[in-house]
DNA sequence: CTTGACACCTCGATGATCAATGTATAGATC
DNA sequence: GATCTATACATTGATCATCGAGGTGTCAAG
């Protein structure tokens, strides 16, 4: 699973929300470091329904029509997964800190 | 910087190594998560000493030659930078973890 | 009535990565 | 002594992920 896709399911985790909402989520919550482009997030949120990782209904805000995406039990199963492997990782990350404050 | 130039100098900080044994320090460290194939780290070590983030001497271990790469203090700093984003990311995400373990 | 924010979408280009292949040596196995 | 496996380098074309730029339309503010 790639970071974008990661991190879609993570902030869709908290609240159904749409598209171009998902976009600013995903940058606030990695600070900055990955900033999926709309080029990126609507391709990946149309195969994240088709494969039931996500569900979406259609809703009709001051004449815009908007799609709102929820995250499914599916969707929370590979995000956990993802999640637990992220947390794995950082556990062998750890050792290196004190490396790189005495170098740096 | 993609996750596998940031493995590659997560290893490369613990001891010096050569290209062969990068990819299975990866593996290791990572837990299978991220594991770059050669045609993978080559370009990448190649790209890494041409902007001085890593040196490399050559070495003859028993009739084969190695190239053995070491990262430099450049190389050091950048993956610092990379690895206090990682870890600010990680808070945010702990977060997550009593709501998927609500969830599934 | 134009500009900017919102909200959707697509497409070509670029970049990252993989799978496959090639070269060569050492050492083990048969 | 032929063959196989592991080590170690490297390149190549294919594929996948992502970006940048553009297009459509609505609404509100200036």
């Amino acid at each position: 699973m790639s970071l974008s896709k990661f991190f879609i399911l993570c902030v869709l985790l908290e609240r159904p929300m749409h598209g171009y909402d998902i976009t600013s989520a995903v940058e606030q919550k990695t600070d900055g470091c990955c900033s999926p482009k709309e080029g990126t997030i609507y391709p990946i949120l149309r195969q994240f329904a088709d494969g039931g990782y996500v569900t979406f209904y259609l809703e009709t805000v001051s004449g815009r029509e908007r799609k709102v995406y929820t995250i499914t039990d599916k969707g929370r199963k590979a995000f956990k997964i993802g999640l637990e492997e992220w947390m794995k990782i950082t556990k062998s990350l750890e050792l290196c800190v004190p490396i790189v404050e005495r170098c740096c």
